[in-house]
DNA sequence: TATTGTTATACTCTATAACTATA
DNA sequence: TATAGTTATAGAGTATAACAATA
């Protein structure tokens, strides 16, 4: 029945809202915002970068992301650097401040991931993943056709 | 590992990013922000609701379903009536315009999950959903404890 | 001429607090 | 006294467009 195709996505969607909402503790307790979150998220994956390839890689503009590092700055969790080959840019760089929340953020994501998976048995968590997976290059697929 | 466990999490928050996305598509060809169309899903799934209820529906404050709400009527998808047993409350209706972009919600939806699942043999549908079904329940149980 | 980031402007979502009308 | 909704005020995220400095 085409209702448990949209019962699966729905569960889905639940799941991520949970994560969501498990996020919002992480924002009351770091005093950070969503955005500037994903900021850190993305330089605890990149290393520091350029406010344009931030915007780039947030998907928002760079205008944008002006407003986010200045929020991130004056909390003191990032600095801009100069960019040691362009005068134009900076390099949006993690303090010790920012390192130890880029930190907690990856232990509280593992630690999360932890307990939601741990007890689900390694075959069930295989077919899991691999549905996943294919779920994500069917849906990428269909991005290309409809842009 | 954890390692697969966290990559297990971060598929499933990479689809929900996905899905999204389409979203933002809906957004676009509406002329609907997205938390307008949560609205408009909401009062789907309910019927015409006062705002009080779609406030705690929603998640958000009575005062942010007034600004919401507002823009409904402003774009002709809601409109406000008088609750029949109670002067003091609204019922938040969907016009026939709205009652329309309901019911292309509710497709838009349902044809996501058709192509996204579709071709999932049933078995694998099945242990992926019974899954997602351990999961929510565990991270009900996780924010009991931490609240 | 193209790119990086900022200033200018505007809209939406969100919240709390105080207020009005009703229950 | 309590509840439904609005006005008042404020902050954050988002966007486009115009501009500066630099490439």
């Amino acid at each position: 029945m085409s209702n448990d195709l949209t019962s699966a996505l729905d569960k889905v969607l639940h799941l991520a809202a949970l994560v969501s909402a498990d996020m919002n503790r992480f924002e009351r307790e770091s005093g950070l915002t969503a955005a500037r979150i994903h900021v850190l998220w993305v330089l605890g994956a990149a290393g520091p970068s350029t406010q344009q390839s931030l915007a780039s890689e947030l998907g928002v503009s760079p205008r944008n992301v002006t407003g986010l590092v200045d929020g991130l700055v004056a909390s003191g969790h990032v600095s801009r650097e100069p960019h040691p080959a362009d005068r134009r840019a900076v390099l949006v760089t993690p303090t010790p401040r920012g390192e130890a929340t880029i930190r907690e953020l990856v232990a509280s994501h593992a630690d999360l991931a932890q307990r939601l998976f741990s007890d689900v048995p390694a075959e069930r968590l295989a077919v899991f993943v691999t549905t996943l997976d294919h779920t994500i290059t069917t849906f990428a697929r269909l991005m290309e056709d409809t842009p």
